[in-house]
DNA sequence: TGGCTTGAATTGTGATCACAAATTTCGGGT
DNA sequence: ACCCGAAATTTGTGATCACAATTCAAGCCA
């Protein structure tokens, strides 16, 4: 069956129709809640929210537009699912921008936001052991995402978030085969790096960490 | 006025109308056919268009998650307005992600391709001694997409396409007072980076090339 | 003249419906 | 068993309508 049920929350929410069908839906792609290829309707997703079709298709169309869903030349549609090419470029879009926003956040790096960091970079090792693999894509996000926050880049930052979004769906199964494997300490060596104010090892930590993924699906 | 009106092409068109609309839109977008902070309406685009406002819907939601239009608190729909600290970091990126895709193309650069591009650039240059704004901004970025298709990176390309769409408005003021200062023969210069296999030059002369329209806006 | 209020027009949002294309299902033939 | 074809269902597309919010304009008062 490919009916789509999910309980969505219907009395309080504020805001427009379509937004929070998109707000929703960004959510579950990005944290990996969404297996990849995934079908999905527009009927489905209107009746779990509780609205017609007009906002669960502009929020699709919207999703669409950002990577996040995938639409056949029939109109269906499914969230993507990623080649091996496609995802070595994405990584490599991540490796270039992420360690300059990465940058540009270093002189603005109170220790106030170093220790939030560690506090967030301690919730993350609580997802490995929990194995909750959302859990763990949220927390490693905004590890990243509150750093990133700093750099006062608000552009780079929505395109990154762009990226994460189009590997969402793919996140959760490569981060499955992470317990074996990776996991070193990238987010410590980041904040190492945040401490000692060294631009240079800041750079290739966070490029160590965004391309730790890739590395393991070549294996 | 704020009503709109816009001869379109009606009988022989074929494909879904949105994409129709879709597409004649991010072109206008792109080309700077449109100032900053022009006003569009729903109703508009649909006459303009010889459709109902369904279609125009999905295509200015597409748009506005692209970043090609902007859309108030309001719903209201405009072109948007860079502003100085957002076009430096639009810059920025495109200062990233540029040279990385000309490197890419660099091992794949025949003879045949820099002979087309050397025809492009003559065009450029055509338009420029023409005044014709859009297009020179036309036929600058058949330039360099027609380098990086060579690439082999559709993803990033489409990344950088999203640029070139944000900065499409602003583009055209910005080239305008681009006749008195810049129009350095960078272009040359990746050409003859390409033509040598220079991978260093070659990066140092996109970068150039995409940075000069906001040096001249510093001045 | 300038600023504010009120009314009319404009505009985006969401629901509903008809329609065509595609998918799926089911049955018969080899 | 397997494959193929026709019917039935599902699905996206586009049009139309009602509605609320916003915007704009005229007009009034200070």
């Amino acid at each position: 069956m490919t009916t789509n049920q999910k309980t969505a929350a219907q009395p309080p929410e504020t805001g427009l129709a379509h937004e929070r069908v998109y707000r929703t839906l960004r959510h579950q792609v990005m944290f990996g809640e969404l297996p990849p290829g995934e079908a999905l309707t527009l009927r489905g997703i209107g009746t779990s929210f509780n609205v017609s079709m007009t906002p669960a298709r502009e929020a699709v169309r919207r999703l669409v537009a950002e990577g996040a869903l995938s639409m056949s030349a029939s109109g269906r549609i499914t969230t993507p699912e990623i080649g091996n090419d496609r995802l070595e470029e994405l990584a490599a879009i991540r490796a270039l921008l992420e360690p300059e926003l990465a940058c540009r956040a270093l002189p603005r790096a109170h220790p106030a936001l170093i220790d939030r960091l560690r506090s967030i970079n301690s919730t993350v090792d609580q997802m490995v052991v929990k194995q909750d693999a959302s859990g763990y894509i949220r927390s490693n996000l905004e590890f990243h995402r509150t750093l990133y926050l700093r750099a006062q880049a608000p552009a780079m930052l929505a395109m990154v978030e762009t990226l994460w979004l189009q590997l969402g769906p793919t996140m959760r199964q490569l981060y499955s085969r992470m317990q074996r494997g990776g996991r070193l300490g990238h987010h410590r060596a980041i904040l190492a790096a945040l401490r000692a104010g060294d631009e240079q090892a800041l750079k290739l930590a966070v490029r160590e960490d965004v391309t730790q993924g890739l590395r393991m699906l070549s294996v």
